[in-house]
RNA sequence: GCCGCGUUGGUCAAGGGGUUAAGACGCCUCCCUUUCACGGAGGAAUCACGGGUUCGAAUCCCGUACGUGGUACCA
């Protein structure tokens, strides 16, 4: 590659970071930084209409939880901006008007109602939806149809008006599609595209091509929802800056949900997140669910991500980071569409959670635990009791489960659990245990174990019919690490008290 | 409807003329563990269909079906 590479993600701020956006962004990183070159974020603002506020701060902040920084963009900064379409408003006209110019695109007088109308009259059997194309533009009003001195004088009144593509008849249309391969289109089976709107914005059919010119963009990854309308843009660009200087296209495939395209009502209908993080839409309070207050790591996140629609060729499947990009080719990227398997996507956190030091781990957990009342005073006690729960967890939440009783005593018991086995000789054991507990000098699970051991032959009680009556007083169900360790880090007088608590319950 | 793109177990997928068609998730059985996991050993389950081309097709070609995207002064 001659020029240094440069990509863009190019979101419209107008809801929530969707996963195939998100997986967009990291294709984009991580074929930029795979060749050192860089990521650009752009906003694409164009439809005042839709315009959310929080979106892009929230945007921003999906990205840095992804720990996919963009090296341009309208908070990074840069050298190409500004990096938000609707400040670049004025740049587009210019090239639109050089169209005009050059007899690609015309001037377009045609009301909403009149565009509306039109699509009822031509609508017929075999064209559902009747486009403004080469057959409808001579029926329409605009330039071509209309005198220059009607336009003119059109135009000099303020008459309101767009700017649309003049598309050619019958000419194949044909480029090269990085994931596709080649890809061509009939160019009269495409509608002639705005490009300026009535209130001087341009449509994404003009803001991409000059921003990704202006912006000297090599290589455009994008969703394949756009593939069709690439035959505009590929016009666009041999009309304005030649076919040269295009950048490369990869059309990435879709992501799936259960039942066809991903939604975020699939979501709430299936119980798993969409978007990165949890997002309120400030206009009707509609909340959707992240993927990192469901509880994943982020590390867990890009990854499953990345395996949804690329693979390296290799069995791994768990990559950090840096490793994605040393693998990552777009060769490898798939051309169908992923449907995304919520159980495999816990998969790969719960994979993440044991992977991660442990120190790292405790960091996150540590508010998640404190949120659900544990009282956290000793860091290192809290890091020895996540090592010692962590594989037992594939969403962070699980934790407050699995290491929750360290902090707060069972309020309720599981008794059915232990009910079937509760001999008469059971409570007495339990009273003797304590009184045996509170002797030990030296308190460790070694310690523990064997006055249990000890005691169980004594009494002549198998061990195993004593500790899952244990296990339940001590944490309230059948879960947790291996009882001794748990009895370890509870303490003596904790441990004793909890039998105690419990016995009561049980006895009744 | 029209146009584009796609189709390997339930899901993610490797393989791209000759393979017993990898592997992972999930599911099932067993071992480990008298909790739950982790780990280990097994198992069920796949080339959408129909035609070609070829000695030979999951692989190449053509149809069909199905899926999916587009068909806006939304991106």
């Amino acid at each position: 590659m001659l020029n240094k590479v440069r990509v863009r993600f190019a979101p419209s701020p107008t809801g929530g970071l969707h996963l195939g956006g998100v997986r967009t962004v990291l294709y984009n990183y991580l074929f930029a930084k795979k060749h050192g070159g860089d990521f650009i974020v752009r906003i694409e603002d164009t439809d005042q209409s839709r315009f959310v506020p929080g979106a892009e701060q929230y945007i921003f902040d999906c990205l840095k939880w992804c720990n996919l920084e963009p090296d341009e963009s309208p908070v990074h900064g840069g050298n190409y901006g500004p990096y938000r379409q609707s400040e670049r408003k004025a740049i587009y006209l210019p090239y639109a008007e050089k169209l005009i110019e050059e007899g690609f695109a015309y001037y377009a007088f045609d009301t909403p109602e009149e565009l509306e109308q039109m699509r009822i009259d031509e609508k017929t059997a075999e064209n559902l939806s009747p486009q403004y194309d080469n057959s409808i533009r001579r029926k329409m009003k605009n330039s071509l149809t209309l005198s220059a001195e009607k336009t003119r004088q059109l135009l000099n009144a303020g008459t309101a008006h767009v700017i649309r593509i003049k598309m050619p008849e019958h000419e194949t249309i044909s480029f090269t599609d990085l994931v596709h391969g080649e890809v061509s289109f009939d160019s009269s089976l495409v509608d002639d595209k705005v490009l300026i709107k009535a209130d001087g914005m341009p449509t994404y059919h003009m803001a991409v091509v000059v921003d990704d010119y202006l912006m000297q963009i090599t290589h455009a990854f994008r969703g394949e929802e756009w593939l069709s309308s690439a035959p505009v843009h590929i016009l666009l660009w041999k009309y304005l800056f030649g076919l040269n200087s295009m950048p490369q296209w990869a059309h990435l495939p879709l992501i799936l949900g259960p039942n066809g395209k991903l939604s975020k009502r699939d979501g709430a209908k299936f119980g798993f997140p969409v978007y990165a993080m949890n997002w309120t839409d400030p206009r009707n309070n509609e909340f959707t669910e992240g993927f990192k207050e469901k509880g994943f790591l982020p590390e867990a996140f890009i990854n499953l991500l990345a395996m949804l629609g690329w693979n390296s060729g290799s069995e791994q499947e768990i990559f950090s980071l840096e490793e994605m990009i040393d693998a990552f080719s777009i060769d490898r990227i798939h051309k169908s569409g992923a449907r995304f398997d919520y159980e495999k996507a816990t998969w790969f956190n719960q994979e993440w959670i044991r992977k991660i030091p442990v120190a790292q781990l405790t960091t996150t957990v540590k508010p998640l635990l404190e949120a659900a009342g544990c009282t956290i005073t000793d860091d290192n006690r809290l890091t020895s009791i996540v090592q010692l729960v962590k594989d037992r967890c594939s969403l962070l939440p699980d934790f407050e489960k699995q290491a929750g009783y360290f902090y707060l005593s069972p309020v309720k018991w599981e008794r059915e659990a232990v009910l079937p086995k509760w001999t008469s000789e059971k409570p007495e054991f339990f009273e003797q245990f304590c009184k045996n507990l509170a002797t030990i000098g030296n308190w460790n699970f070694i310690e523990i174990e064997t006055v249990f051991k000890n005691l169980s032959t004594e009494m002549n009680i198998k061990p195993g019919e004593l500790q899952l009556p244990l296990r339940v007083m001590l944490v309230g169900g059948k879960y947790g690490p291996a009882v001794f360790d748990i009895a370890y880090w509870i303490g003596k007088e904790e441990t004793i008290a909890r039998i105690q608590k419990a016995l009561p319950i049980f006895k009744a």
